[in-house]
DNA sequence: GCACTAAGGTTGACTTAGTTG
DNA sequence: CAACTAAGTCAACCTTAGTGC
């Protein structure tokens, strides 16, 4: 799982709404890829960094950089640029 | 998880690696996220359906369309639109 | 054919306890 | 402090077997 943090592990497990007696062990495990968290813990941490869910599973670099900024974006700013690269429907064929 | 298919539940499965006994059931519960599965078989089912594993994970519903389109643009367009939405570093302080 | 489900077995995440820098 | 790990427990997923459309 991709986990850009500032925080400890520790930190940002317990932020999550971890155990704090466990928050260590589980995040670093994450981070490893060790293991994976279910969806909803995923969520949270996802909360936490302030990305998107779909960031922590990017596996594509330039994808993830795309998925933030994009998270960043106004409203009007994501539906301007889905329009600008979206495929035109009745194109292809 | 977002799963977007032509196929059936079923053939998905199939397509992606499952024992033919079992693909039903499973993809079925994907689809109604009554279960979750591990990544390596999420990547599978990514790569059936022809989406970044990113974007079966994308809550938002214009992230998930960005997603899509940004995979489909060259390795040119992708760094050209990254160099026109990311932002720049040394603005915000 | 299709989508969907309950029950029980089994695998892997979770907890605990610990080491190391 | 921090990052990281092994071992045993048990919840969550997987398989089987089945329903109804």
């Amino acid at each position: 799982m991709r986990i850009k943090r500032e925080l400890s592990q520790r930190e940002l497990g317990i932020l999550a709404g971890l155990d704090p007696f466990v928050a260590s062990a589980r995040v670093n495990r994450y981070e490893l890829g060790v293991h994976a968290p279910d969806v909803a813990t995923a969520q949270r941490l996802a909360q936490c960094l302030q990305v998107p869910l779909a960031y922590l599973f990017a596996t594509d670099e330039r994808l993830a950089r795309a998925i933030l900024a994009f998270d960043q974006l106004s409203a009007r700013q994501k539906d301007r640029l889905l329009a600008d690269i979206e495929p035109k429907p009745g194109s292809p064929p």
